[in-house]
DNA sequence: TCCGATTTGTTCGTATGTATG
DNA sequence: GCATACATACGAACAAATCGG
């Protein structure tokens, strides 16, 4: 599709001139054209060379014809109808929807439509969902990785979408073995400064939860880890609790419980996500602990569950509908060539309310 | 774009004859057409003619052609990629997701990609996604309205579906004068059931709370008022609190404040939903009283939230992901044109947890 | 590697039909 | 009815890519 710069049709020079003119604005949505006829005087072409220009633009949305009237500038300039998919793990009713609501707005502002697809955690369905996308006539694609902790077994379609020059761009997590545009968090940052919190308040035997076939949770930990390493606080192996996405609903609260059962048991827990934080909760409630005042806690992602509760909860800031406005953004300044393989780091800030107390030695 | 029966275009004729050829399979993918000289001689026509329909038949995808090799059927034949559209009020973490996950899983599995806007609860921009999803190519549309007590100023873009033979469905509620296929739930035997429970409890001092810009919370409070009618309760007007969506984070609460300051101050109250339940239980526990001890409620949607809390609440059940799978089975029987209107109406059930106590005489 | 036959791509000229104002 | 603008249709020529010999 692309012409070499030695010879370039007639045709495709009046077709590029006037692409230039609707995309400088000198020609308006709705505005008449130069007749066909006023063209082929103009450039001393033919009148089919005229129509060819004209019919490859009204294809491509550019303009349209009617007949006895004239030929009319497009209201969508050359848009016409670009899809980006997105791409997510599950559709829950976390924080997933806070980010949608960004991209949403942002794409249907500008003018974009968008399809939704989602994995369901499963490598195997990503794969699938990729396939079907390539098929399809997308313009770009904001992918949110499955277990972007285990190997990365959809690398061929990201270089596929490389060498058809579709943009994309990573959210939440990256592949160490893929150069892409990305956005994400800084997760071992948070890890740290929700540890770093409780240390600050007293507490030596903190426990925490993480998930371990996502790097996010592997990041979250690893910040937890350096930060108790900082202040010198010995890690108990029984205090960590590490899961899989399958055992999302079940393990936090079985692994609480049995924590809270230890003679010697911890007095602050760290959550991978408030999710996991409102399970913790629960077990705790069903140990007749109290929160602060025999445990402390504190979860991640700020989501609508941390002000549910009766006790508000301590968690990390999650940007996600700015979030979700951004990676927007992103995408369609990739798609418009402004930029090639743009990322963002957001820093994660800790929102004190009342689940943790100073912990009297 | 469609033309008239007396006189057909040379051009156009020939192609329709190719398109009929691939469609029948006379003409399989990758295989080669007749060159145009062959098609010039064949038919007695010129080859600017040919030309004309090839380029036609190419823009639309059953052809690609090749300088120096020839035209060849394209792959993908008349399949295209059909396109659901699904409008929906506002990308919210409440009931939201498990809809769409249950939409996006059938319309997945059955090879049907689909788009999503929301209207952000403004008719307005109902209207403006209506215009786009019309723009579009799509297959079918399932719309949630959008303040559907309101009138329906967007009568005429249905009315537009209707004329072009695109199925759409009503999610949520109807419109009274539009003959569509719908799926909602009988809001006001839902609301009738939650009041009725309360009243059998031995409650008499009812509030209730409702949207009033939307069916659902029109017939929910009709069906609570009847049936404190049913058992000879009078309603007290100063127990009845009524919000507009803008109002959805602010009167809840206040609504709540006030009437537990008064004297003769409710035993009970039944929330349009789980999330103004959220916020009334906020309500409660700053007013020193509890739940249920002081105060029953009831929501309704049974949502994650209804859970979260420390006191778990007794709700009405919502489908969820079941109604999104239904509706997303039901535009695709109608896609393929095995139903024309059809309609579900799910029967509401009362899910009785902890939030309500008998109260004494 | 070049040639010639075939096939599509570009460009000209001309004429007539049909819708709009 | 007339001028204008787009739509259809014919003929002709040469360029550029492909392929077999």
């Amino acid at each position: 599709m692309i012409k070499p710069d030695k010879y370039l049709p007639k045709y495709y020079q009046l077709k590029e001139y006037l692409k230039q003119m609707i995309q400088n604005g000198e020609i308006i949505p709705a505005q008449k054209l130069p007749s066909e006829s006023d063209l082929v005087r103009q450039f001393k072409i033919s009148r089919h060379t005229v129509r060819h220009s004209f019919s490859e633009l009204e294809n491509e949305g550019w303009l349209y014809r009617e007949q006895g009237k004239g030929t009319f500038c497009a209201y969508r300039g050359s848009k016409k109808e670009q899809k980006i998919a997105v791409l997510t793990t599950y559709i829950s009713n976390y924080i997933f929807p806070s980010i949608m609501r960004g991209i949403e707005e942002t794409l249907c502002e500008s003018g974009f439509s968008f399809s939704i697809a989602s994995t369901g955690n499963n490598k195997h369905k990503e794969e699938e969902c990729m396939k079907r996308f390539l098929e399809q006539d997308i313009s770009g694609i904001i992918v949110e990785p499955t277990k972007s902790a285990k190997p990365n077994i959809n690398k061929k379609y990201f270089q596929e979408l490389d060498k058809r020059h579709i943009p994309y761009l990573l959210l939440h997590a990256t592949y160490p073995d893929l150069d892409s545009a990305y956005v994400i968090m800084d997760d071992e940052k948070g890890g740290f400064i929700a540890a770093q919190y409780l240390l600050k308040l007293g507490h030596k035997d903190i426990a925490g939860i993480f998930l371990s076939d996502d790097l996010q949770g592997i990041r979250r930990q690893a910040g937890f880890l350096s930060a108790l390493k900082k202040y010198n606080v010995t890690v108990n192996n029984e205090f960590l609790g590490n899961y899989k996405t399958e055992q999302m609903f079940s393990f936090p609260y079985n692994f609480t419980i049995n924590l809270l059962k230890k003679k010697n048991r911890p007095t602050a827990i760290v959550c991978y996500n408030d999710q996991i934080a409102i399970q913790v909760m629960e077990a705790i409630r069903r140990s007749n602990l109290k929160i602060p005042q025999d445990i402390s806690l504190v979860g991640y992602d700020n989501s609508n569950l941390a002000v549910a509760t009766e006790v508000k909860l301590t968690t990390i800031k999650h940007p996600k509908e700015e979030m979700g406005k951004r990676v927007a953004h992103m995408i369609i300044d990739m798609i418009n060539g402004e930029v090639k393989k743009p990322y963002f780091v957001y820093e994660p800030e800790l929102i004190i309310r009342s689940s943790c107390k100073t912990f009297p030695k």
